[in-house]
RNA sequence: GCCCGGGUGGCGGAAUUGGUAGACGCAGCAGACUCAAAAUCUGCCGUUCGCAAGAAUGUAUCGGUUCGAUUCCGAUCCCGGGCACCA
């Protein structure tokens, strides 16, 4: 009976398809556990090697926590809205409805292969109208709320209302400022635009003008996060600021919150420290200057206001202030420049809408004009110039800032850029050359703060400014709100309806607004999405504009809870009871992007009372990347030969001797003269490769030329290791059939080059799992995929490795079975060693399941398997609970061999095997013995042995008294059960 | 530039967090079985010296704390990831 992985794992995988052997209840008498993967987007390049890791991950431990008697909710969808659907549409015409069926379809099957445990009775398609009718009603629930900064919660917009009608909205000291400020009287008597205007301004997903990140060739607005230095994360396309009317998520409201948040979860530092960079918490001083313009470029009666206001993080660093910077896209900038320097102004404010945000980033240069302005320091009265540049961003606290050079780095740089003087006021801490931005420094030339260190000095500044009337304090942050909108066609429709420049909710009854067929895939007129293209649509005044793709994503771990409710997106009872996700693994790449967005929005939820819990992942793993380990060949330009990589080596690295030597053996190994004396392709090598009748020899001139060697991707399929197969490659693409190959120096092997790059199909680095499972099954493949490493760790794919995880699984049935004599599982009792073995790896498989640590998990397996080999057991008493604990890695071989044993139950659910210590208890050990810390020997020493007789019996141990000589040793150290030490 | 990680054999990686470094696997070498191959099994496998027993040395580099350091501290050098005019 040999182990026939393959009829194994496909028997037992239909047979749990039919017996619903994975489908979850909503049992809410049992203890739950929830298991999360990152659901993928269904691409038409199917799973390679890379996509499963995490998987694996999670289906291991969900198996495990079932086994220890938990309900466990370990579901899988498809996030299945999105550009590239979309972009494949624009370019074939096929529907993206379409397509990505067809593609949903290829990765079940890819999934199902491995023998996953998901519920796909439980599957979610963020595209299907069942699914989005709910990420339109809490869209709703989102444009339907405020956020209330008094108890800091979002609140229904009803309340707003209420308030408004009854108090209007005052300031709570001050004057009221109009067009901010309103009475009850003043607010009833608004017009409906004037009452939807002033409403849109608080909702926590609003429309709204505002800078956004416009990507043409996309054809479309992206979020920050959607932009990488300047340039589309998908595609890589320019991405250029525009002005236009977009909806937005308030995410900015719940930054403090996201915040604070993050202490309550388990995530990776690294996980926490990017979302609180993101999120750019900083806290200071908002100031305002008083403006002096000698010679104002504008009429008396247009000059507005004389004040400038700045935020700062450094209010101690008043006295040391030798410049203003102002944003030059600030309107003010106009009130403030001079007569004779309007020109200059103009001129400046030109160059800075000529660059782009591309350039901007690319070339920091150091640019500005100096005004004509300038502001008076409100302590002692000096004069400030004014300037305006562009490394100061309008979009981040004030758009203005008061520059300390002495003490900030760019500051510095522009202030010897234009030869402003600075002033020192941190004594020796500045030398002249480098600002320093130091807290510690005791304040010098600084007035009334004058001897106080900078850390204490900036409460008093803030408290002198309070009370003088002139500044506050200001909390700030870098994150923006989200824009909210694509004009794209493959997303959720908005449930808006315009009438008269109002936006008005669709009533709930009407969801899902169905998203309509399109003609053409196209944009629609003024940069609208391809909705506005549609007549129904735009007579009925809905939005035409679709929600982008993190809108799905943000709640689907709660319509995995109840997926089939029609009355609610879940219903609160289920929501309660499956509570949080306890584990949710998946690429870090989505640190600042959907796990910001989901987390507000399942706090906006929370607010509204819909669920119970405000972080709605409590544990987070992030996998590593799967790299690809590419493989090259070497062909000399022209030609078809290829060398093998040694030689490539001798041409790029060697001296002389190595290239003649090479050249010598090239044109030996081929026979002919391929490479001439002075390094030029020989005409021979060239026509033998070319065709005669694309050859010309008149062209011998233009082909003969001193050689080069191209550098070519190859499957790594048709690659054993570094070896090519010439066989395989000569068959690979039609361009290859005639190639020749130049072998290494023993003339038996073709050697290819290395190196490690992202998996991707246009390098020809990509390893599908289903060749895999198909050479070694399913089992060797999860097995191996953890035994590769860490979980979290990236690493490049080796195959090769593969052999010995399946010679592992081979072994562990050889345990069970035998080819000759079939099942050779006896019932004797266990030796004491035996069980020792045993009970050892139950206690080690079930930590290392429980810290995540599957690589050495998998050597455990090993190792007992190896061990109870040597032992020549095969005794059922051992054998069945080790096979319960590798029913989480390899679920098929378990089955198959549990059925053997003559189980009728399934193995799913056996009880999980017990540790007993007494099995692997001791009562005496083999010491090791150092003499200060060096080995010198070991001791067969009792356990219950007295301190004093375990003394005695080392000090008379002859090695140790060879090292001691004679000497008596100033202590004996006892470490906890691991070793004595003798200290001389 | 700033902030996180991390540097261990030919390779992937272990080391219960201060206690025998290199588990487990790959690759390699030698051998057994076989007509042969596949499969399987056994032994060796950081470096140096040695026939061997063994000894010395060794976790990026240098220094420190300790009876004892891959682990803790300081400095330096590399590699990976994130952020990048956020005042």
């Amino acid at each position: 009976m040999e182990y026939q992985f393959r009829d194994i794992e496909k028997k037992w995988q239909a047979k749990w398809k039919t017996d619903k052997a994975y489908q979850v209840r909503n049992d809410f008498s049992k203890p739950k556990f929830y298991v999360l993967d990152m659901f993928p987007y269904p691409s038409g390049a199917g799973l390679h090697v890379g996509h499963p890791l995490g998987y694996i991950a999670s289906d291991i431990y969900s198996r495990y926590k079932r086994l220890k008697g938990f309900n466990v909710l370990h579901p899988m969808g498809f996030d299945s809205f999105g550009l590239p659907a979309e972009q494949y549409a624009l370019d074939t015409g096929q529907h993206p409805a379409v397509t990505t069926k067809k593609n949903i379809e290829t990765f079940k099957a890819q999934l199902d292969n491995i023998g996953f445990c998901f519920d796909w009775e439980r599957e979610v398609q963020t595209s299907d109208p069942k699914y989005y009718k709910w990420t339109q009603w809490i869209f709703l629930q989102l444009f339907n709320s405020y956020f209330c900064n008094t108890e800091k919660k979002a609140r229904p917009i009803s309340d707003l209302i209420r308030k408004y009608e009854t108090k209007g909205a005052l300031p709570k000291t001050g004057e009221p400022v109009p067009g901010r400020h309103f009475t009850a009287e003043q607010w009833k008597n608004f017009s409906e635009k004037e009452q939807a205007d002033i409403l849109m301004k608080r909702r926590l997903a609003y429309c709204g003008y505002g800078e956004v990140n416009w990507c043409e060739a996309l054809g479309t607005v992206l979020a920050n996060d959607e932009v990488v230095n300047g340039v589309s994360e998908r595609g890589g396309h320019p991405v250029v600021k525009k002005t236009l009317r977009q909806w937005y998520l308030r995410i900015t409201a719940y930054a403090d919150r996201l915040l604070e948040g993050l202490d309550k979860v388990d995530f990776s530092d690294a996980m926490k420290e990017m979302q609180t960079n993101w999120i750019g918490k900083s806290s200071g001083a908002e100031i305002d200057f008083e403006v002096k313009k000698p010679a104002p470029a504008l009429p008396e009666e247009k000059k507005g206001a004389s004040k400038l206001r700045v935020y700062t993080t450094r209010p101690d660093t008043i006295f040391g202030v030798d410049f203003m910077v102002v944003a030059p896209e600030l309107e003010m900038v106009q009130e403030l420049k001079s007569a004779e320097q309007a020109a200059a102004v103009d001129e400046y404010l030109d160059y800075v809408k000529s660059r782009s945000e591309r350039e901007r980033m690319a070339e920091k240069k150091i640019s500005g004009v100096f005004t004509g302005a300038y502001a008076i320091n409100p302590f002692d009265g000096r004069e400030i110039p004014i300037w305006i540049s562009e490394y100061v961003l309008a979009g981040y606290g004030t758009g203005a800032i008061m520059a300390v050079p002495c003490g900030d780095e760019r500051d510095h740089k522009f202030a010897r850029h234009f030869t402003i003087p600075i002033t020192n006021i941190i004594g020796s801490h500045y030398n002249g050359e480098e600002a320093n931005p130091t807290k510690e420094a005791i304040l010098e030339n600084s007035g009334f703060l004058n001897g106080l260190l900078m850390k204490d000095a900036m409460e008093v500044a803030i408290r002198a400014m309070e009370e003088k009337g002139i500044g506050t304090r200001k909390v700030n942050y870098k994150m923006r709100d989200a824009a909210f909108s694509r004009q794209r066609y493959w997303g959720e429709p908005f449930p808006i309806v315009w009438k008269k420049g109002i936006a008005y909710p669709l009533p709930e009854d009407q969801l899902p607004l169905i998203l309509p067929d399109v003609e053409k895939y196209g944009p629609g007129p003024d940069g609208e999405g391809p909705l506005s293209n549609i007549k129904d649509w735009t007579d009925r005044s809905l939005e035409t504009n679709t929600m982008p793709g993190y809108a799905g994503s943000s709640w689907y771990f709660l319509r995995y809870m109840d997926p089939h409710n029609e009355k609610a997106f879940c219903d609160r009872k289920v929501a309660d009871y499956w509570n949080q996700v306890d584990l949710y693994i998946g690429g870090t790449e989505h640190a600042v992007g959907h796990l910001l967005y989901s987390r507000m929005w399942t706090k906006v939820l929370f607010d509204l009372g819909h669920i119970g819990y405000d972080e709605p992942y409590r544990k987070l793993v992030n996998q590593g990347m799967i790299q690809g380990s590419s493989r090259f060949v070497y062909r000399i330009s022209g030609t078809k030969i290829f060398i093998s990589k040694s030689f490539r080596d001798k041409f790029y690295e060697g001296g002389w001797d190595e290239y003649y030597q090479a050249k010598e053996e090239i044109n030996s190994q081929l026979g002919y003269v391929a490479i001439e004396k002075d390094g030029a392709i020989s005409y021979e090598a060239l026509s033998k490769n070319y065709r005669p009748n694309t050859f010309n020899p008149e062209h011998i001139q233009e082909f003969s030329r001193t050689f080069k060697i191209d550098e070519l991707h190859v499957d790594v399929n048709i690659v054993d290791g570094y070896t090519l197969s010439i066989d395989l490659f000569k068959k690979w693409k039609p361009e290859f059939e005639m190639a020749e190959f130049v072998l290494e120096e023993d003339r038996t092997k073709y050697i290819c080059g290395a190196e490690v790059e992202k998996m991707s199909k246009s390098k020809y680095n990509t390893v599908n799992p289903d060749d895999l499972v198909m050479k070694y099954g399913a089992d060797t493949f999860r097995m191996y995929e953890m035994f590769l490493g860490p979980v979290e760790m990236s690493k490049p794919w080796d195959t090769k490795g593969i052999e010995g995880v399946h010679r592992f699984l081979k072994k562990f049935w050889r345990l069970f079975a035998d080819e000759i004599k079939g099942l050779i599982v006896t019932d004797d009792a266990a030796t004491p060693e035996e069980l020792k073995v045993l009970h050892r790896t139950i206690k080690k498989i079930e930590e290392d399941t429980e810290r995540f640590s599957f690589n050495t998990a998998v050597s455990g397996f090993m190792i007992a398997t190896n061990e109870l080999n040597d032992l020549k057991c095969h005794k059922r008493a051992v054998l069945e609970p080790l096979l319960l604990l590798i029913t989480p890695y390899a679920p098929h071989i378990a089955a198959e061999l549990w059925a053997l044993l003559g189980h009728n139950d399934s193995v799913l659910d056996a009880p999980y095997p017990k540790f007993e210590a007494k099995y692997v208890a001791e009562t005496s050990k083999e010491y090791p013995i150092s003499v200060n810390g060096k080995l010198r020997t070991t001791l067969n020493i009792a356990l219950d042995a007295a301190q004093a007789d375990v003394e005695q019996l080392v000090l008379n141990n002859e090695v140790v008294q060879k090292w001691l000589e004679g000497k008596t040793p100033k202590k004996i150290i006892f470490v906890k059960g691991k070793m004595v030490n003798v200290v001389m």
